[in-house]
DNA sequence: CTGTTAGCGCGTTCAC
DNA sequence: GTGAACGCGCTAACAG
C-alpha cells in the first residue's frame, strides 16, 4: 500500500490515454501481434507522451516470470570468469533475459546463504561457477525447480547440468604431452588440492600421465601454493635451486607460466633448453609472451555462451538430453615446452 | 493468475504452521527486532521444515523496493571494468543489495534502449559506465528519480554524479612527465577520436602538454588505432619505420604498450635507450613485464567502491555534496621511459 | 482483436 | 507484540 508518487504512472493512465483497457497495453507490450496496429500506435504515442516505464516487478509477479537469470561466480574482476559471463550475458541479452550477478568467494558456505538470497528474486534460472555445493544447497535447487548450470570442473554429480572442461583430463593431456617430448623430471605447479578442488583434480592427472608414461613420481617437483605471477617467479627460483635437474615445469593456473618465463629471463635460463615450461589457460597474457608459451586452452567464453543456449532450451520446456557437457579443451603448441 | 505450482509455498503457509499470521512472518523477515523471540522460533522452524524462500517479486511490488541496483558497462570480460565491478559489487553486497549487470557495447542509442529495459525492473541505482549518454535518456533517468553514478571520464555534466578519473588530465600528466625527463619528439598512440569521446580527451590532454612544454605538435607523431597487443606491436614498428627520430612513444591504452615492448624486445631494440615507452592502465599484465613500464595507473576498483558508497548513501536519503567526484590518477614511474 | 474479473504474495496502515 | 483488510501494478483466464 504505498503512496503513488505523483510522477509514477501506470498502465491504467497509458490506457486511458489510449482509449484502450489496460489488457490492451500489457498485450501490446508482451505480444504485439496480439494488438491491431491502429491500437499499437494510440498505445506507444500514449506510452511516449506520459514517458511510461513497464513495470516488470508487478509484471513478474502477475505472470510469474521475472526474466531474471541469475550467476554466481567466485569473482568478477578474474577476466577468466569474465569471459564466461560475457559469453553467458551475449547469449541470454538475446532472448530478453537479464543477469542478476553475484561474487560468491570460494566456500561453499557462503554460497548457500548467496543462493538463497538471489532465489528471493526468484530467477528463472542459475548459473553457477562452481561444482562443490553443499547438500542443503542442491536440495534448495531441485526445490525451487529452475535449470542450473554448472561450470567448473566436469563433475559427474551436477545439481543439474555442468558444462565444463575436465581439469583431470586437461592436467594429464599436458603432461603426456611434456612427456612424449622426451621429458623425464616434470615438475608440477597447483594451487593447495585440501582448498581447491580443481587443483586437486589436475594434480590426479598430472600424477595419472606420470604413471601412463612409466615415470615415478616425486613429491619434491610437486609444488603447491598460492596463484599469482609473483608465485609464478618464486616457484621457478625454488625449483632451480632445490632440484636444478627439473626438465620440464607444468604451471597448472594460468599466471604462473607467465611469471616463471619472466624469472627465466631475467636469470638468464634459457626456455626451453634450460627448463621447458607449461601452463594453464591460454587468454589473456599467455599468448603474448616469448617464447610463445605451451598451454592448455580453456574455452571460457563458450562456457558461457553452451550454458546460456542450454538455459535457454530448458526455459523454453525443451529437454536436454545429456547433462554433462564436455567442452573440452586444447593443448597450445608453443615453443616453450 | 497463476495456478500454484504445488510446491510454491508462500508466507501464509509458513504463518498456519507456525501459529501466528502471515503478517508477523513478514516481520519477522524483515524487522525481526519487532517480533517476539517465541513468535521467531517457530517461524524459522516452520521456514526450514516446509523450505520457504522469501520472494522479493511480491516484496518489492508491496513495498517499493527491489534491492536491485543496476549496472551497465560496455563488456564485462573487460578486466578493467572488472575491477570497477568488483569494487562495487563488495560494497553493494554488505547493504544487501544485488547486481543487475548488462553490457551495452559502445553506442549511446543501444544504450538508451537497454536502460529503459533495466529500469522496467525498478532497480534503485544505476551504475554507468560511461557519460556520453542521449539526451532522452537523461530525461528518462530524470524522471525515474534514482541515484545514477557515472564512470568513464570526470565530465562535468552527469546525469547525476560521476565517479572518475580525468583522461584529458592524466594524459597530459603523464605527457609532461616524459617532457621533463628531456623526451622532445614524444608520439601518441590512442583510439579513434571520432568514435571514442576518451580518446579525444586524452589526446587533447597530450597535445596540451606539449603546448606546455613549448614543442610544437607533429601529425606524423600521433597515431590512432583499434586496441590490443598486436596493434601496440604493429604501431611500435611503424613508428620506427615511418619516424626513427621518435624518442618517446605514449600508448594511452593498456595493452598497446605491452605489445610495442615485445616488439622492441624482438627487433632488439634497448627501452627506453632507443625508444622510451609509457602505457595507460597498470593493473593486469602492465606491473610484470620487463623493464619495468611507465604508466598512468587509474583506481579502477576504487572507482567501483566509491561508486557504491554514493549510491547507498544517496539511497538512505543523504545528500551528495559534490556531484563530481575525481578519484584521480598515478603516474608509476617505471624503466620504461 | 478487445475487455472484465480476479488475483499474484507480499507489506503498509491502523486498530487492538 | 500482533492481526485484518486492502492494494501495489500487472496479467491469466475467459467471454464476447
Amino acid at each position: 500500500m504505498v503512496k503513488k508518487s505523483g510522477w509514477q504512472t501506470g498502465m491504467r493512465d497509458v490506457a486511458r490515454l489510449a482509449n484502450v483497457s489496460a489488457i490492451t497495453v500489457s498485450r501490446a507490450l508482451s505480444r504485439p501481434e496480439k494488438v491491431s496496429e491502429e491500437a499499437k500506435e494510440r498505445i506507444q504515442w500514449a506510452i511516449d507522451s506520459i514517458g511510461y516505464v513497464h513495470n516488470r516487478v508487478a509484471s513478474s509477479l502477475s505472470s510469474n516470470r521475472t526474466g531474471i537469470v541469475a550467476a554466481v561466480v567466485p569473482r568478477i574482476d578474474n577476466p577468466l570468469y569474465g569471459s564466461t559471463l560475457q559469453g553467458l550475458s551475449d547469449v541470454l541479452r538475446q532472448a530478453n533475459y537479464r543477469l542478476m550477478l553475484s561474487n560468491s568467494g570460494f566456500y561453499p558456505e557462503d554460497l548457500e546463504a548467496l543462493v538463497r538470497t538471489l532465489l528471493g528474486h526468484r530467477p528463472e534460472a542459475l548459473f553457477l561457477q562452481s561444482v562443490t555445493v553443499t547438500e542443503s544447497t542442491r536440495m534448495l535447487l531441485k526445490r525451487m525447480n529452475i535449470p542450473v548450470v554448472q561450470a567448473g570442473d566436469l563433475t559427474r554429480n551436477p545439481v543439474d547440468v555442468v558444462v565444463s572442461y575436465s581439469n583431470y583430463a586437461s592436467a594429464r593431456a599436458m603432461t603426456m604431452h611434456l612427456g612424449k617430448r622426451g621429458y623425464k623430471k616434470i615438475g608440477f605447479v597447483c594451487n593447495d588440492v585440501r582448498l581447491n578442488p580443481r587443483a586437486l583434480q589436475r594434480k590426479r592427472g598430472y600424477l595419472a600421465a606420470l604413471r601412463a608414461l612409466g615415470i615415478k613420481p616425486d613429491e619434491e617437483l610437486i609444488l603447491e601454493t598460492t596463484h599469482g605471477f609473483r608465485e609464478g617467479q618464486e616457484a621457478m627460483a625454488t625449483f632451480a635451486e632445490r632440484r636444478p635437474d627439473v626438465e620440464a615445469i607444468f604451471f597448472a593456473a594460468e599466471l604462473w607460466a607467465v611469471g616463471a618465463m619472466a624469472e627465466c629471463h631475467r636469470r638468464g635460463w634459457k626456455v626451453p633448453r634450460r627448463f621447458a615450461i607449461a601452463g594453464y589457460d591460454h587468454g589473456g597474457i599467455a599468448p603474448q609472451v616469448t617464447p610463445a608459451l605451451t598451454a592448455v586452452h580453456i574455452p571460457r567464453n563458450e562456457i558461457g555462451r553452451v550454458a546460456g543456449e542450454i538455459l535457454l532450451r530448458r526455459l523454453r520446456g525443451e529437454t536436454v538430453e545429456n547433462p554433462i557437457v564436455d567442452l573440452g579443451f586444447q593443448i597450445v603448441e608453443g615453443e616453450s615446452a
